[in-house]
DNA sequence: ACCTGAACACCGTTCAAGT
DNA sequence: ACCTGAACACCGTTCAAGT
């Protein structure tokens, strides 16, 4: 329970449910436990909020920003096509990175609104990708191909790491499933 | 409401509950709803079971026995490993595949029980994935690899199945991620 | 052995009443 | 404008009481 003089604002209670999101997926974003650890009540949050839905909408547009757009354009700084790639691989198999992913995929499922943000993001992972594969020669068709299946493998890595971390590959084995989604020159 | 005349055994909940997973995911795994749909009480269902984590348990046993252990001897009979990864493919990319498979490692980060399953049901893929890449003449190592690749493509195809479906590749495209992911020969 | 019915806890939602 | 407190609905869980 936080300490606080005055008022809470409808952005405190984002960023509290973007923290208990990152900690205990999309079911720890629940209005009387974040009333609780805020030291509010759940009357307060029904002022700043329509349901618990508007919450999560929030809170996934947030999460767009401030993880995916801003990454991105991060990303998007590095010169070299090759070295772009590498860098999306080694953040892809960072350990936690998909935790957000996947249970925002989960919440997808029953809600349109997260299903819409979603789709969005992983349409301009495909994108990203393919440009980069534009780069590195192919053609058109064919570096779309390879961005599917690398958002494809991106996505697998990002839940296999939370169910079946051992499988992830490591060291070397890693540098094989790299040169696998990377086209040789 | 179902009718009945004689009392329910523990498999008409598991079977109910299966049925429910496969519609509505996880939470449609529900105590209550299940008991109105059987016509019985909540009561009734705390006979059968210590709580709802034991039929949670129960319902992913019932899954992997029916749809990953038979569904693989099936496949396991096909003669030609081209043909057998060939299957393979196919059923991942039909729609509604991975729909439990999704909704399972959905609940595997909260139940222990349904990681142990998802984590062994992964790596009895890989294991299957591999055998055929041996068969196709991989190296031991290479033929891992390959198949570790396939199934981050095959769960990630599940999971996007759900949230991002135009990107999911169909015909001439289909044929080419699979192209990707076969080895030549 | 198998089930009902009532009770309680927890969380989402509403709302009249307070400042 | 912003919040409290009490109320209700829904679902998980327990348990005394019924057959």
């Amino acid at each position: 329970m936080v300490k606080r003089e005055v008022g809470l604002s409808r952005s405190d209670w984002v960023e509290a449910a973007l923290l208990a999101l990152e900690a205990g997926g999309m079911r720890a974003v629940a209005v009387e436990p974040l009333a609780k650890h805020l030291g509010a009540t759940k009357g307060s949050f029904y002022w700043h909020f329509k349901d618990r839905a508007d919450l999560i909408a929030a809170v996934v547009e947030l999460w767009e920003r401030r993880y995916v757009t801003d990454g991105t354009a991060r990303l998007a700084e590095i010169e070299d096509p090759r070295v772009r790639l590498e860098r999306l691989f080694t953040v892809a198999v960072t350990p936690g990175t998909g935790r957000i992913d996947v249970a925002l995929t989960e919440a997808a499922k029953t809600d349109p609104g997260v299903a819409e943000v979603v789709r969005r993001v992983q349409e301009a992972r495909v994108d990203f990708l393919a440009s980069i594969y534009r780069e590195l020669g192919l053609s058109r068709r064919h570096a779309r191909q390879q961005a599917v299946l690398a958002l494809l493998a991106q996505v697998g890595m990002a839940v296999v790491a939370e169910t079946a971390p051992a499988l992830i590959p490591t060291g070397a084995d890693l540098a094989t499933l790299r040169s696998l989604l990377t086209p040789p020159g």
